[in-house]
DNA sequence: CTAGGATTTCCCAATTTTTCCCACTTCCGC
DNA sequence: GCGGAAGTGGGAAAAATTGGGAAATCCTAG
């Protein structure tokens, strides 16, 4: 289970240096390869491999004829590209990617469950900002009797 | 059941020297680690990694096509740390959990039941003040009859 | 088909950071 | 006042980040 948030940075090459202590969690001790990809909300997902399978098999399993999910599709599988992590540890992330994540320098990396995310800071902040600003933030359905 | 008020100070380094007389109860002798995580008011919460388990679990349950859920998912799941105390009863509080709690040396160490919550000094002053400031309180829905 | 150039990939090595442990000082109880 | 415990700070060893450089590969042009 990946939790946790970690700033990181990008290197002059676009590679990005993920936080020592999930490499061996990610790679399964550099066994399996990484999968990233494009999230809606302008992040990154980084899975391992076996763990983006289904995700993967899930998507492509909607009906390509309604139109609603082949945005969805393009953006999830379009985007994806299976790679290794270097000997140092780092992540090459094409300027595909970078780009759609608005990705240039400074960097979020923060552990959602079964992937991590991964944020341009300044963009993190602002997606932050709306929860924690304002007096009471708004409780989803659903999330009203939750406790802590 | 957590309990009381303490300040304290985190020193250069950034670690929070616990409370003695919470070490205990919080780590179960010494033989559990602690979970650190963030709450929309910019405090941070501290559970005993047991009684974390089981929030995780249900915050993780709320539906990830559902946009509402997934920035109450990005700060409880994505700032949650796993730590253990040094031997002299610290934690070492990650940079982003301070910067995010703007916490940089005071601090207000806060039972709550079933955690603790931790507070720059100078921004619990100012919560306190909303309360406690002003004729009469504002009392929430439900609290209306509430007797102390 | 070959040669040159450019790009990519991989690896190494120095600096910086982190982590762990020890010692000193202060505070409290006895 | 004395003993013990706890708070505080510092330091050394280990590990990690970061940048650069060399080799291999790919692409293009002659």
């Amino acid at each position: 289970m990946f939790q946790g948030a970690s700033q990181i940075n990008l290197d002059a090459k676009g590679r990005l240096a993920v936080p020592t202590r999930v490499r061996d969690p990610l790679t399964q001790g550099g066994t399996v390869p990484v999968v990233l990809t494009a999230h809606p909300d302008k992040c990154l997902l980084l899975y391992p491999a076996p763990a983006w399978e289904p995700v993967r098999a899930k998507v492509m399993s909607f009906p390509s004829l309604d139109a609603a999910f082949n945005p969805w599709k393009r953006l999830l599988v379009g985007f994806a590209e299976e790679l290794s992590l270097d000997g140092a540890g780092r992540l090459l992330v094409s300027p595909e990617l970078r780009a759609f994540a608005g990705i240039d320098k400074r960097v979020m990396f923060i552990g959602q469950g079964s992937y991590y995310e991964i944020w341009d800071l300044e963009r993190w902040q602002q997606q932050l900002d709306r929860l924690t600003a304002g007096g009471s933030p708004v409780l989803p359905p659903g999330m009203e009797n939750f406790s802590l």
